[in-house]
DNA sequence: AAATATAATATCGTATATGATATAGGGAGG
DNA sequence: CCTCCCTATATCATATACGATATTATATTT
């Protein structure tokens, strides 16, 4: 049946430059929403159905989300969403965020000029400014996603690309969302995000350091309650 | 002949392999051996022909190495070996192992047991050893293996699995033997590691991760010859 | 002769079909 | 009544087919 030329038809949505993009980015959001439930299986087909695509780009944009760690595989028997994290999987992204992201802070403070500067400022004033009064769940998954932009701001600014795609990769804020979607913590890391910000205005690098340290570990003990 | 032999799945019952997994090795093995060269075109139903598969496998192990950052993808034109490492990204590499690997050096001393030693002394023993005197190049490419497990090992005794499987997907080897084939550094290199590996025989913490940040240096070092 | 337009080819992106494997449920035997 | 085996179904893994797009070559025009 002229599928293809069906869908060719009704452009609808915003179609995204390949069909796999475009799946990546629903499978994504369904996580993200936990429409799609930690540990819940992900059956290919029933996906390509629901997409109104085939099962081709269902299985590439789920071999994206494997390598990104989203996704689990298990070889004739089939996808399900990654698993919380667990006690240890935490402790260790913490310890890696730790070693990596103050000193890429340290790093924005030198290389940055000051338009970039600007925009570090607007993104944390749209922050402040928070999300429209959805309900709870939704506000703060917009906060999840604006926190990790912030963070990849200043990993840009900081200017070593490796350091940058890597934590991107990690996808700590969606992990961070699933732990602990119903909390309402923000207040705090918000004000944190301030004092590193006005170090970072002060061009003070070590003390940008130490801010993202402390923010970091901040948000860890926040978080640890998620596992009492 | 196919690829899908000699592939072994870990303990229970013969998993059979899957063919995915043997079109992934027999590129990375391409790459590795330079068979393959920096930027050269990989056309899909070629490799499938000379591979005797489909080409959904080779789709999909092609989308794991782009993950990985070894082949890029441009849409609607194809797959290609990625370039040579350029300055700044060899540099972010070498500033993102200098942040990380001497850390977890650290903690290999601390957490491991009197047998993660044993494998560790047996593994840099073997490499003393070296390869049979094939050609130079398959040579380098051997220690280039051998130097990549030796990480990894001091990685995995660290504990912290996300740093691990984070440089294992960096492929540091992989593009420092691409860009420097035809050298022969490695003696400076094992006498490194023999530095380092006494330190973590002596339980000394500091040492190790002062070993190993001056290793990571020296071989920065030595390969910025190729840029020149 | 150079440049543009047009046709031919190669290769990708996507869709569908087929065979293989695992899980679930029911029936036979102990 | 329980256990084991067997069958049925769902799902995956792979293969093949088709349409779309880029690249290359050729021809025509200026």
């Amino acid at each position: 049946m002229g599928i293809a030329a069906d869908r060719e038809g009704r452009s609808g949505p915003v179609r995204p430059a390949s069909i796999v993009d475009g799946v990546y980015d629903a499978i994504y959001e369904r996580l993200m929403a936990l429409d799609i439930a930690p540990g819940a299986r992900i059956t290919i087909d029933v996906l390509a159905r629901e997409l109104e695509v085939s099962q081709t780009p269902v299985r590439e944009a789920l071999s994206r989300l494997e390598r990104e760690g989203l996704v689990r595989k298990a070889h004739l028997i089939g996808y399900s969403a990654a698993p919380q994290l667990t006690r240890k999987q935490f402790d260790d992204l913490y310890s890696f965020r730790l070693l990596l992201e103050p000193e890429a802070a340290r790093l924005a403070v030198r290389n940055m000029s000051p338009e970039d500067l600007a925009d570090l400022e607007a993104k944390a004033a749209e922050m402040r400014r928070g999300g429209a009064p959805a309900d709870r769940s939704s506000r703060y998954s917009h906060f999840a996603r604006s926190d990790a932009e912030f963070h990849d701001h200043i990993l840009r600014l900081g200017g070593n690309e490796v350091i940058r795609s890597t934590l991107a990769n990690q996808h700590v804020h969606l992990h961070i969302f699933r732990l602990m979607f119903h909390t309402r913590v923000t207040q705090e890391a918000l004000e944190e995000h301030d004092r590193l910000l006005a170090a970072i205005r002060d061009g003070n690098a070590d003390g940008a350091a130490a801010a993202m340290h402390q923010h970091i570990e901040r948000s860890r003990d926040r978080l640890l309650a998620a596992f009492d």
